[in-house]
DNA sequence: CTAGGGTTAG
């Protein structure tokens, strides 16, 4: 703070003196480079181009062109870039990095056939910015030609090119580097799931720098293996090797997988220098411990920071705001994104479009989707897994036929989605061509995500034999998925016997799940075979077996507010009572039918909504007059008028 | 200037 004060001060002493002087200014300029500021930089340029005070400059300009890519002012150092007079191989490596950075291949490539001289570095970077941005291939055979030019590749190299081994899954060629690795006493790397190998080699080093330990722990995290990265951040120490910001993320990362955030919350603070990465590591640890709040107010403590957010931060705090179904948080983040540059990063769009969809609204998703510049597999999932869950079947799958017709390849996720749409809408036929088009057509084959799907599509219109058949001829042994997708076909249908079967099932994989046991209990209920229903109740009882609590979230003027069942703890706890009661007697009465044009209320739920609540809300949406937006566990239902968008199966 | 850490879809 009182450094750039400091340069601030300086600065406005210069300016003031009117000076052209090269010298003076040159010291300057190199201040403000070394503090980073982007800022000063252009005060000073705006008063004296640094091409007028110092064209043959080479060091200053290459220090402030690396500025410039530090920053992400990649237009900056394209302009400076182009002006220099003296550019050296420095010069060309640092617009290769930039590139390599965004993952602008194609001006990657370009920039490095132009170059009128090259060096290792040159490479190295262009190679690894190849195989970051999935051109692998490339990358590889650049690696090769860089050989055959003389060049002797350094550990940089060899690292990007088992990243891209890894990325082909080419363990064959990968050992084959890593061979030459080993004759050149180089470094190797931790690939190809051969975690363990890895280690094997790993120990039998002597002198490890930090990459090294880093690049052993992100290893173990790849590779699921949490507890051992801990193990190996102690080693480290005591190895007396300094663990840095790198080492700190991936250890952060490491906690949250094995649930230890309070852990991870206690390193984090520790940390005087945070970069980006850790306040997202941190953010996204929250968020997947189903810590929201922390989450989001960790990222308003990052910007308070004035740590910059990059794409990664954006779309994993879009993220938070679906899991929230926070539509207010939600377009916060995206108004933010916009002056960021990211409205349109893959990333973010794609998390915008998942936002949008889980707050129901998707007309903006489309809207995201449609004005992207570029989509991958990802962001076409979003928006056909987002109009599937919000019961726009045809939407969904149109949007599908356009993905094959642009050539497109669906993934796994893709077809669970196109399957869902089916069985929601009832096209059984559709489905069947479609399930069978995932080997014949797009020569994969087809997951218990699918099987499920085709059992849903099957069971709900009561062809209970077919989805039965389909459970006996499974590849693989029918997992909890594959049986609570059979028993909640089997309650749609009162098919007790079926539902038995399946509950059983349930019961020997996970024998503390409730869900089944109230399922059926439920369907005894409306049997009227009491005497089973007074069994499952004291199965429960005996087995200690409690239902899980409900919880629910619903968004007013900005603020989210969370209920548990039965919860008296609001601070309006009276009127709100007041008002359900007041409800309840309406709903008795009922009766109305006027126009839709209210904000909808929208509440999100831990649980499937039952058939009560279901009930219930589609009165309040008629007696209200109010569309309400629920997301429970499973779907989405929109009530409008009486109606919900569910058809009533969920 | 180049390697190692964080991210999106069911």
């Amino acid at each position: 703070m009182k450094a750039n004060q400091k340069l601030r001060e300086a600065m406005d002493s210069f300016l003031a003196r009117g000076s052209t002087a090269a010298e003076p200014y040159a010291r300057l300029l190199l201040e403000c480079i070394r503090a980073n500021d982007v800022e000063q930089v252009k005060r000073l340029q705006s008063h004296i181009d640094i091409q007028s005070v110092q064209p043959n400059n080479t060091y200053l300009q290459n220090r402030l062109l690396h500025l410039y890519v530090k920053c992400g002012k990649t237009d900056d150092a394209l302009q400076l870039f182009d002006k220099m007079a003296g550019k050296d191989v420095f010069s060309w490596n640092v617009m290769l990095s930039a590139y390599s950075k965004m993952g602008e291949t194609g001006s990657l490539r370009a920039t490095f056939n132009r170059m009128p001289v090259r060096d290792c570095v040159s490479y190295n970077t262009t190679i690894a910015g190849l195989v970051g941005s999935e051109c692998s291939v490339d990358g590889l055979s650049l690696f090769v030609r860089m050989q055959t030019e003389g060049f002797e590749p350094s550990e940089y190299t060899y690292v990007s090119a088992l990243n891209a081994c890894s990325q082909l899954l080419d363990l064959r060629l990968g050992k084959q580097i890593h061979g030459r690795i080993v004759a050149s006493c180089l470094k190797g790397n931790v690939f190809c799931g051969q975690v363990d190998q890895a280690r094997w080699l790993f120990d039998g080093l002597g002198d490890k720098n930090v990459v090294l330990w880093n690049s052993m722990i992100s290893g173990y995290l790849k590779n699921g293996r949490p507890e051992k990265c801990l193990d190996l951040f102690l080693e480290m120490k005591v190895a007396g090797v300094k663990p840095d910001l790198v080492t700190v993320s991936s250890v952060l990362g490491a906690n949250f997988r094995s649930g230890f955030i309070d852990e991870a919350t206690r390193i984090f603070k520790e940390i005087k220098e945070k970069d980006g990465v850790c306040w997202t590591t941190m953010i996204v640890g929250y968020a997947q411990n189903n810590r929201e709040e922390d989450a989001w107010m960790l990222f308003n403590e990052m910007l308070a920071e004035n740590v910059k957010p990059d794409k990664y931060t954006f779309s994993s705090v879009v993220s938070v705001c679906a899991r929230l179904a926070s539509l207010v948080h939600g377009k916060v983040i995206h108004c933010k994104a916009i002056p960021n540059g990211f409205e349109s990063d893959l990333l973010v769009s794609s998390a915008l479009i998942d936002m949008y969809s889980k707050c129901g609204e998707t007309l903006d998703a489309r809207k995201v989707f449609q004005v992207m510049p570029i989509r991958n597999v990802v962001s076409w999932n979003a928006m056909i897994t987002g109009y599937a869950q919000n019961g726009q079947d045809q939407e969904a799958l149109e949007l599908y036929e356009t993905l094959l017709q642009e050539k497109m390849k669906p993934d796994n996720i893709t077809l669970v989605g196109v399957l869902s749409a089916c069985s929601r809408s009832g096209s059984v036929e559709l489905g069947k061509k479609y399930f069978s088009s995932i080997s014949e057509l797009h020569g994969m084959k087809p997951t218990l995500d699918h099987y499920s799907c085709m059992i849903n599509l099957l069971g709900r219109p009561g062809r209970m034999n077919e989805a039965l058949d389909l459970i006996n001829s499974l590849p693989e042994k029918p997992n909890y998925l594959i049986w609570s997708t059979l028993l909640s076909v089997a309650r749609v249908n009162g098919d007790i016997e079926r539902a038995e079967t399946a509950a059983k099932r349930l019961s020997e994989i996970d024998p503390l799940e409730t869900g089944p046991y109230i399922i059926l209990s439920n369907m005894y209920a409306s049997a009227g075979r009491w005497e089973k229903v007074a069994l499952m109740r004291s199965l429960m009882k005996d087995k200690k077996i409690r239902k899980a609590p409900a919880y629910s979230w619903i968004e007013i003027d900005y603020k989210v507010h969370k209920f548990v069942s039965d919860d008296r703890t609001h601070s309006q706890n009276e009127k709100i009572y007041r008002e359900l009661h007041r409800l309840m007697k309406e709903i008795q009465k009922a009766g109305l039918s006027k126009p839709q044009d209210r904000v909808p209320i929208r509440i999100l739920k831990n649980l499937r909504v039952c058939k009560d609540c279901h009930m219930f809300m589609k009165f309040v949406s008629k007696l209200l007059e109010r569309c309400i937006i629920l997301r429970d566990s499973n779907l989405f239902h929109h009530f409008v008028d009486g109606e919900c968008s569910c058809k009533d199966y969920w």
